[in-house]
DNA sequence: TACATACTGAACCATATGGTTCAGTTTTAA
DNA sequence: TTAAAACTGAACCATATGGTTCAGTATGTA
Protein backbone atom coordinates (compact mmCIF):
# COMPACT_ATOMS: atom_id res chain seq x y z
CA UNK A 1 0.00 0.00 0.00
CA UNK A 2 1.39 3.16 -0.82
CA UNK A 3 5.12 2.41 -0.63
CA UNK A 4 6.78 5.83 0.85
CA UNK A 5 10.45 5.39 0.11
CA UNK A 6 12.29 2.43 -0.35
CA UNK A 7 15.14 2.55 0.40
CA UNK A 8 18.77 0.71 -1.14
CA UNK A 9 18.13 -2.13 1.53
CA UNK A 10 14.53 -2.44 0.72
CA UNK A 11 15.28 -2.81 -2.78
CA UNK A 12 18.44 -4.99 -2.94
CA UNK A 13 16.78 -7.80 -0.40
CA UNK A 14 13.60 -7.72 -1.82
CA UNK A 15 15.98 -8.35 -5.28
CA UNK A 16 17.39 -11.11 -3.79
CA UNK A 17 14.65 -13.14 -2.56
CA UNK A 18 14.11 -14.17 -5.72
CA UNK A 19 15.53 -17.75 -6.65
CA UNK A 20 15.84 -16.64 -10.13
CA UNK A 21 17.39 -13.57 -9.74
CA UNK A 22 19.90 -15.20 -7.43
CA UNK A 23 20.89 -17.36 -10.07
CA UNK A 24 21.47 -14.38 -12.23
CA UNK A 25 24.21 -13.27 -9.55
CA UNK A 26 25.62 -16.41 -9.48
CA UNK A 27 25.72 -16.69 -13.91
CA UNK A 28 27.34 -13.07 -13.79
CA UNK A 29 29.97 -14.25 -11.12
CA UNK A 30 30.96 -16.51 -13.68
CA UNK A 31 31.20 -13.87 -16.63
CA UNK A 32 29.06 -11.48 -18.44
CA UNK A 33 26.13 -12.44 -20.22
CA UNK A 34 22.97 -11.29 -22.45
CA UNK A 35 19.73 -10.70 -21.43
CA UNK A 36 18.82 -13.46 -24.03
CA UNK A 37 21.40 -16.00 -23.05
CA UNK A 38 20.33 -15.62 -19.46
CA UNK A 39 16.51 -16.27 -20.68
CA UNK A 40 17.58 -19.59 -22.09
CA UNK A 41 19.48 -20.52 -19.20
CA UNK A 42 16.30 -19.93 -17.08
CA UNK A 43 13.93 -20.96 -19.46
CA UNK A 44 11.97 -17.56 -19.73
CA UNK A 45 10.97 -15.23 -22.20
CA UNK A 46 12.88 -12.60 -22.79
CA UNK A 47 10.51 -9.80 -21.52
CA UNK A 48 10.67 -11.68 -18.51
CA UNK A 49 13.85 -12.03 -17.96
CA UNK A 50 14.53 -8.41 -19.12
CA UNK A 51 12.34 -7.28 -15.99
CA UNK A 52 14.48 -9.44 -13.35
CA UNK A 53 17.54 -7.89 -14.43
CA UNK A 54 15.72 -4.33 -14.01
CA UNK A 55 15.03 -5.17 -10.49
CA UNK A 56 18.62 -5.97 -10.11
CA UNK A 57 19.79 -2.80 -11.81
CA UNK A 58 17.42 -0.82 -9.79
CA UNK A 59 18.85 -2.49 -6.55
CA UNK A 60 22.28 -1.46 -8.16
CA UNK A 61 23.40 -5.16 -8.31
CA UNK A 62 23.78 -5.42 -11.68
CA UNK A 63 24.58 -2.99 -14.68
CA UNK A 64 23.93 -3.28 -18.37
CA UNK A 65 24.93 -1.75 -21.48
CA UNK A 66 23.84 -2.45 -24.61
CA UNK A 67 26.31 -2.60 -27.89
CA UNK A 68 25.01 -2.64 -31.41
CA UNK A 69 21.47 -4.88 -30.69
CA UNK A 70 22.55 -7.10 -27.53
CA UNK A 71 22.44 -5.84 -24.13
CA UNK A 72 25.37 -7.50 -22.01
CA UNK A 73 24.84 -7.79 -18.27
CA UNK A 74 27.58 -7.58 -15.11
CA UNK A 75 27.69 -7.38 -12.02
CA UNK A 76 27.23 -4.14 -10.10
CA UNK A 77 30.39 -1.94 -8.56
CA UNK A 78 28.12 -1.47 -5.63
CA UNK A 79 28.28 -5.13 -4.56
CA UNK A 80 26.77 -6.64 -1.32
CA UNK A 81 28.51 -4.28 1.25
CA UNK A 82 25.85 -2.44 3.11
CA UNK A 83 23.50 -6.17 2.64
CA UNK A 84 26.46 -8.23 4.45
CA UNK A 85 26.81 -5.32 7.21
CA UNK A 86 23.29 -5.16 7.75
CA UNK A 87 23.30 -9.15 8.13
CA UNK A 88 26.29 -9.59 10.43
CA UNK A 89 25.27 -6.84 13.01
CA UNK A 90 22.23 -8.23 13.40
CA UNK A 91 23.90 -11.82 13.20
CA UNK A 92 25.25 -10.58 16.63
CA UNK A 93 22.28 -9.50 17.57
CA UNK A 94 20.35 -12.97 17.69
CA UNK A 95 23.55 -14.13 19.38
CA UNK A 96 23.32 -11.58 22.06
CA UNK A 97 19.84 -12.33 22.79
CA UNK A 98 20.51 -16.02 22.85
CA UNK A 99 23.52 -15.30 25.28
CA UNK A 100 21.53 -13.40 27.54
CA UNK A 101 18.33 -15.83 27.65
CA UNK A 102 21.23 -18.92 28.61
CA UNK A 103 22.50 -16.81 31.74
CA UNK A 104 18.89 -16.30 32.38
CA UNK A 105 18.68 -19.44 32.60
CA UNK A 106 21.69 -20.74 34.48
CA UNK A 107 20.46 -18.06 36.64
CA UNK A 108 17.24 -19.94 37.47
CA UNK A 109 18.98 -23.28 38.12
CA UNK A 110 21.19 -21.22 40.79
CA UNK A 111 18.16 -19.92 42.57
CA UNK A 112 16.53 -23.96 41.86
CA UNK A 113 19.91 -25.27 43.79
CA UNK A 114 19.81 -22.35 46.38
CA UNK A 115 16.02 -23.55 47.75
CA UNK A 116 17.58 -25.78 50.29
CA UNK A 117 19.89 -23.28 51.58
CA UNK A 118 17.27 -20.79 52.15
CA UNK B 1 2.58 -15.49 -10.69
CA UNK B 2 2.18 -19.51 -8.91
CA UNK B 3 4.93 -18.93 -6.64
CA UNK B 4 6.10 -22.92 -6.85
CA UNK B 5 8.03 -23.20 -4.08
CA UNK B 6 9.76 -20.84 -2.17
CA UNK B 7 13.00 -21.64 -0.42
CA UNK B 8 13.72 -20.84 3.06
CA UNK B 9 16.12 -18.07 1.60
CA UNK B 10 13.13 -15.88 -0.64
CA UNK B 11 10.95 -16.03 2.46
CA UNK B 12 14.25 -14.59 4.63
CA UNK B 13 15.37 -11.72 2.23
CA UNK B 14 11.70 -11.14 1.40
CA UNK B 15 10.78 -10.52 5.31
CA UNK B 16 13.99 -8.38 5.72
CA UNK B 17 13.22 -6.43 2.35
CA UNK B 18 10.29 -4.39 4.20
CA UNK B 19 11.95 -1.28 6.69
CA UNK B 20 9.15 -2.11 9.22
CA UNK B 21 10.15 -5.47 9.64
CA UNK B 22 13.70 -4.57 10.15
CA UNK B 23 12.87 -2.08 12.49
CA UNK B 24 10.72 -5.06 14.86
CA UNK B 25 13.96 -6.79 14.23
CA UNK B 26 15.77 -4.23 15.97
CA UNK B 27 13.88 -3.93 18.72
CA UNK B 28 13.37 -7.53 19.48
CA UNK B 29 17.15 -7.49 19.53
CA UNK B 30 16.81 -4.78 22.45
CA UNK B 31 14.50 -7.52 24.30
CA UNK B 32 11.50 -9.84 23.86
CA UNK B 33 8.16 -7.45 23.25
CA UNK B 34 4.04 -7.97 22.46
CA UNK B 35 2.21 -7.53 19.33
CA UNK B 36 0.48 -4.73 20.60
CA UNK B 37 3.45 -2.69 22.00
CA UNK B 38 5.44 -2.95 18.48
CA UNK B 39 2.05 -1.60 17.07
CA UNK B 40 2.19 1.02 19.38
CA UNK B 41 5.87 1.99 18.61
CA UNK B 42 5.49 1.74 14.02
CA UNK B 43 2.35 3.68 14.37
CA UNK B 44 0.05 0.56 13.11
CA UNK B 45 -2.76 -1.28 13.74
CA UNK B 46 -2.69 -4.44 16.09
CA UNK B 47 -3.48 -6.51 12.85
CA UNK B 48 -1.19 -4.83 11.13
CA UNK B 49 1.08 -5.99 13.29
CA UNK B 50 0.68 -9.31 13.69
CA UNK B 51 0.82 -9.82 9.68
CA UNK B 52 4.44 -8.43 10.12
CA UNK B 53 5.19 -10.79 12.74
CA UNK B 54 3.58 -13.78 10.77
CA UNK B 55 5.85 -12.97 7.71
CA UNK B 56 8.59 -13.05 9.93
CA UNK B 57 7.93 -15.85 11.50
CA UNK B 58 6.98 -18.02 8.45
CA UNK B 59 10.98 -17.04 7.47
CA UNK B 60 12.07 -17.90 11.29
CA UNK B 61 13.50 -14.82 12.37
CA UNK B 62 11.28 -14.78 15.23
CA UNK B 63 8.99 -17.01 17.47
CA UNK B 64 5.61 -16.09 19.54
CA UNK B 65 4.38 -17.46 22.73
CA UNK B 66 0.72 -16.44 23.71
CA UNK B 67 0.61 -16.34 27.71
CA UNK B 68 -2.80 -14.99 28.91
CA UNK B 69 -3.58 -12.73 26.56
CA UNK B 70 -1.00 -11.38 25.61
CA UNK B 71 1.48 -12.72 22.59
CA UNK B 72 5.27 -12.50 23.39
CA UNK B 73 7.77 -11.92 20.97
CA UNK B 74 11.10 -12.86 20.61
CA UNK B 75 14.13 -13.46 17.44
CA UNK B 76 14.26 -16.97 16.06
CA UNK B 77 16.92 -19.43 17.49
CA UNK B 78 17.52 -19.69 13.28
CA UNK B 79 19.15 -16.35 13.71
CA UNK B 80 20.97 -15.32 10.00
CA UNK B 81 23.52 -17.81 9.52
CA UNK B 82 22.29 -19.05 6.01
CA UNK B 83 21.49 -15.29 4.84
CA UNK B 84 24.68 -14.60 5.75
CA UNK B 85 26.35 -17.05 3.98
CA UNK B 86 25.21 -16.60 0.98
CA UNK B 87 25.82 -12.98 1.09
CA UNK B 88 29.12 -13.26 2.13
CA UNK B 89 30.41 -16.01 -0.76
CA UNK B 90 28.43 -13.49 -3.59
CA UNK B 91 30.36 -10.44 -1.62
CA UNK B 92 33.44 -12.09 -2.86
CA UNK B 93 31.74 -12.86 -6.42
CA UNK B 94 31.54 -9.67 -6.99
CA UNK B 95 35.03 -8.83 -5.52
CA UNK B 96 36.63 -11.30 -8.12
CA UNK B 97 34.81 -10.34 -11.19
CA UNK B 98 35.78 -6.89 -10.48
CA UNK B 99 39.40 -8.58 -10.15
CA UNK B 100 39.28 -9.85 -13.50
CA UNK B 101 38.37 -6.62 -14.97
CA UNK B 102 40.82 -4.87 -13.44
CA UNK B 103 43.61 -7.49 -14.59
CA UNK B 104 42.04 -7.16 -17.98
CA UNK B 105 42.31 -3.13 -17.87
CA UNK B 106 45.91 -3.86 -16.96
CA UNK B 107 46.56 -6.37 -20.17
CA UNK B 108 44.81 -3.52 -22.54
CA UNK B 109 47.64 -1.24 -20.62
CA UNK B 110 50.09 -3.12 -21.86
CA UNK B 111 49.13 -4.30 -25.09
CA UNK B 112 48.95 -0.15 -25.80
CA UNK B 113 52.62 0.45 -24.62
CA UNK B 114 53.58 -2.97 -26.44
CA UNK B 115 52.30 -1.34 -29.80
CA UNK B 116 55.57 0.46 -30.70
CA UNK B 117 57.63 -2.65 -29.72
CA UNK B 118 54.93 -5.12 -32.83
C1' DT C 1 17.50 -6.21 -50.11
C1' DA C 2 15.52 -9.53 -47.17
C1' DC C 3 15.54 -12.23 -43.15
C1' DA C 4 16.87 -13.44 -38.56
C1' DT C 5 18.34 -11.90 -34.00
C1' DA C 6 18.02 -9.12 -29.91
C1' DC C 7 15.83 -6.21 -27.57
C1' DT C 8 11.76 -2.98 -26.06
C1' DG C 9 7.18 -1.62 -24.53
C1' DA C 10 2.36 -2.03 -23.78
C1' DA C 11 -1.26 -4.72 -22.23
C1' DC C 12 -2.93 -8.36 -19.67
C1' DC C 13 -3.40 -11.88 -15.87
C1' DA C 14 -3.29 -14.19 -11.30
C1' DT C 15 -1.57 -13.87 -7.01
C1' DA C 16 1.05 -11.47 -3.25
C1' DT C 17 1.77 -7.49 -0.18
C1' DG C 18 0.88 -4.00 3.12
C1' DG C 19 -2.19 -1.90 4.94
C1' DT C 20 -7.17 -0.89 6.78
C1' DT C 21 -11.92 -1.69 9.32
C1' DC C 22 -15.12 -4.37 11.76
C1' DA C 23 -16.81 -7.97 14.41
C1' DG C 24 -15.58 -11.35 17.28
C1' DT C 25 -13.08 -14.20 21.55
C1' DT C 26 -10.39 -14.59 25.62
C1' DT C 27 -8.21 -12.59 29.71
C1' DT C 28 -7.62 -9.52 33.29
C1' DA C 29 -8.99 -6.22 36.54
C1' DA C 30 -12.35 -3.18 39.04
C1' DT D 1 -20.51 -8.85 36.61
C1' DT D 2 -19.04 -5.59 33.77
C1' DA D 3 -15.66 -3.32 31.13
C1' DA D 4 -11.25 -2.74 29.15
C1' DA D 5 -7.18 -4.81 26.94
C1' DA D 6 -5.01 -7.94 23.69
C1' DC D 7 -5.39 -10.59 20.26
C1' DT D 8 -7.69 -13.03 16.00
C1' DG D 9 -9.90 -13.53 11.53
C1' DA D 10 -12.50 -12.18 7.60
C1' DA D 11 -13.20 -8.92 4.18
C1' DC D 12 -11.69 -5.26 1.56
C1' DC D 13 -8.53 -2.10 -1.08
C1' DA D 14 -4.68 -0.32 -3.97
C1' DT D 15 -0.53 -1.39 -5.72
C1' DA D 16 3.38 -4.63 -6.66
C1' DT D 17 5.22 -8.94 -8.62
C1' DG D 18 6.27 -12.43 -11.86
C1' DG D 19 5.09 -13.97 -15.52
C1' DT D 20 2.89 -14.09 -20.45
C1' DT D 21 1.74 -12.49 -25.53
C1' DC D 22 1.94 -9.43 -29.25
C1' DA D 23 3.50 -5.80 -31.93
C1' DG D 24 7.08 -3.06 -32.69
C1' DT D 25 12.34 -1.15 -33.61
C1' DA D 26 17.15 -1.64 -34.48
C1' DT D 27 21.07 -4.30 -35.93
C1' DG D 28 23.64 -7.94 -38.32
C1' DT D 29 24.19 -11.14 -42.04
C1' DA D 30 23.55 -13.70 -46.41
Amino acid sequence: MVQYVSSPLDRSFSALSDATRRGIIDQLGQGDTSISSLADQFQMTLTGMKKHVQVLQLAGLVVTQKVGRVRTCRLGKRGLKAEAEWIEAHRKLFEARFEALDELINDMKQEGSDESAS
